[in-house]
DNA sequence: TTTCGTAGTGAATCCTGCT
DNA sequence: AAGCAGGATTCACTACGAA
């Protein structure tokens, strides 16, 4: 075979998908950015990529119970400064641009900690943002000090090579996993943990493991089978398992030795999605939880309304903050219901009532309403 | 009055309250730069802001019906260029932390077009960001066209001047609200739509009015009464109105007289909480301290009573002075109770229980007698 | 077999006032 | 300014053993 028809070959193999030298289904024990550095230009489908997040963790933190926080205290999320974490990130963003496909699409995960500087640099770069993706966390730590809102959730950033650039979507599959609603830009998920957590000597392999049912919809979402997927920061290979599972080709980059021996491991035991599991992955969402601030806030109750329980013994006055205050006593209307009646609990809903139509009745009505005119 | 003694009160003033200079509860019709140039240092409790999102829409918008979106096409959201859209951001972010107190904090609500450029400067310029949050929209507009996801929210963040201020979280408050589990970073309310919209001649004021009860969250958790909070893209002055209401002063800051006209009237309109309603959940911290050598010397607790923990693994013996004692060791019931359990630190008052009709009771019930009895 | 209580833990920029 | 000491602070889920 001659050069040319050589060329030819590659050029339609190109087409169609990636070409041979690409290392298919294979971990680069290397850093992200020369190992990126080694990959042809436009040649990668989709990269999904979770980058150290720059958290810059004070002095160790204690639960209420005294137990201690394991931190995320690694070398490779330590950065010189805000200006050095910046720089690593348009190089490695410029590179991922590079090797991505001109209809390809990135995915970035980050936390307040340096999602702006990603999403910057990603617009700079010239990529074009599709959307940003809230994963809520059904179950995030807690703000054990009382200092700030509980962080609960992280940010995806979702952006093509440009504004005309024809990316992959699939509509009809979110909207199927999705009961038939469009796929919103908030996704519920719990953390990873159980049997899902790799562990190793009874210790978690990486610190910041993240949920296979994520990568699952951004692959599910964003890619077609066949098509090529780069993680630029492997770690145990999540992202590696899922594209396994659902019959994409992947390429893992990761340095350390650790992470990408058990991320090997992991892969090779990864079987393709059976039925049950993919129920698992849409577990029924629960009747969504409705605080009695939430109706104070939205104006279905103005604070100074006086609510007694129904026998009128007691009268209390709601606060602005959605407490409930009777003589010179103060709380939720669960706390204050509770201490009232001298009794160990009380749901505040059933006790409490308000004056409607010269009758009372619990706010557990209003409740009902508010739930009604804000759910679809 | 002499000059000094001018500045003695004047200097008085400004430690306790904003300066006299300050224009509270006023709207300056001017562009937001310039207005805030005019305003002194370290004057401002609070900045709430909510700037052009520059969404760089392209054409028309249809809905599936044939029906037309109403987009936001107003001047003030054009910008030429990327570039220029982040000099305006810094420049305006500049000005605001210059009047910004020290201890103040701000926020900036925006969407993906332009909240990673808002965050990357607010990072450069020095703030330290505390949280975002994500307004999850009950009622989203859907995605028409099935293209992308469902852009179902909007991200708030929340930062104060440095790492070292000591800003202002009313915890206890959001926790009421939320009927008694912390306030989480992510917010579920419905777009401002129905009475609360504010119409002329039929047609929307404003193009992007933010719901009350948004702001009502952000100020009733970050601001106490009294203190001042400036808007500087004031627009239909949703921010002063749920002021107004709070007992908060406000400065709102636009250039488009319309806003400046609608925002005014809505104003006027709004009524304050009174007292009782605005006496929002106080941190126990604001109480008086208890020394619980004072449980001792007003014989709440005899010395040589024997203290244990709730398991009673350690007993420890009450001294004269309200130090405790166990097996030689002695000390505070707190610093007792972190060496008993090679801890870093103990809460005392729930760790240490005494007898009470035969079952074990924190000294922390003492406490709350013991205040009970002493407080008015 | 089911239920219940205890223990453990997760990408966390996690205290405040006085000397 | 740094150091010290008082004392305030947690939610959802998993695993496991006991009843």
């Amino acid at each position: 075979m001659g050069v040319l028809e050589k060329v030819k070959r590659a050029g339609a193999r190109v087409a169609k998908q990636a070409p041979a030298v690409l290392p298919l289904d294979t971990i680069l024990r290397q850093d992200c950015i020369e190992a990126m550095r080694g990959l042809p230009d436009k040649s990668i489908d989709m990269i999904f990529a979770d980058p150290p997040y720059n958290l810059q963790l004070g002095g160790d933190l204690n639960r209420p119970d005294g137990s201690h926080v394991d931190a995320v205290t690694d070398e490779w999320d330590k950065f010189d400064s805000l200006a050095a974490y910046d720089k690593f990130t348009r190089e490695w963003l410029a590179q991922a641009r590079r090797i991505l496909k001109d209809d390809g699409t990135i995915w970035v995960i980050g936390s307040y900690h340096n999602i702006f500087k990603v999403g910057s640099a990603i617009q700079d770069l010239g990529f074009w943002i599709l959307n940003d993706i809230i994963w809520r966390k059904a179950n995030p730590m807690p703000n054990f000090k009382g200092t700030r809102f509980t962080n609960a959730h992280e940010t995806l950033i979702w952006a093509s090579k440009g504004e005309k650039s024809r990316y992959t979507f699939n509509y009809r599959s979110m909207k199927t996993l999705n009961d038939e609603l469009q796929m919103r830009s908030d996704w519920e998920f719990p953390i990873c943990s159980g049997q899902e957590r790799l562990k190793k000597n009874g210790h978690k392999v990486h610190p910041t493991q993240k949920p296979e049912a994520l990568l699952y919809r951004v692959l599910l979402a964003c890619t077609k089978p066949g098509d090529v997927v780069l993680d630029p920061f492997f770690g145990t290979g999540t992202t590696g398992a899922v594209a396994k599972r659902l019959g994409r080709h992947w390429i893992g980059i990761d340095r350390e030795g650790v992470y990408v021996e058990a991320a090997l491991e992991r892969i090779a035991a990864a079987l393709p999605l059976d039925e049950s599991a993919l129920q698992t992955m849409q577990a029924p969402k629960a009747a969504p939880r409705v605080a009695f601030g939430q109706l104070v806030e939205n104006g279905y109750l103005a604070p100074g309304t006086v609510l007694s329980d129904h026998k009128a013994r007691w009268r209390a006055t709601v606060g602005a903050d959605g407490s409930l205050s009777c003589d010179g006593q103060a709380g939720s209307i669960h706390k204050l219901g509770a201490t009232l009646q001298g009794a160990p609990s009380c749901n505040g809903w059933t006790f409490w009532h308000y004056e409607d139509q010269g009758g009372l009745k619990p706010i557990d009505a209003l409740r009902q309403t508010y739930l009604l005119a804000t759910q679809p």
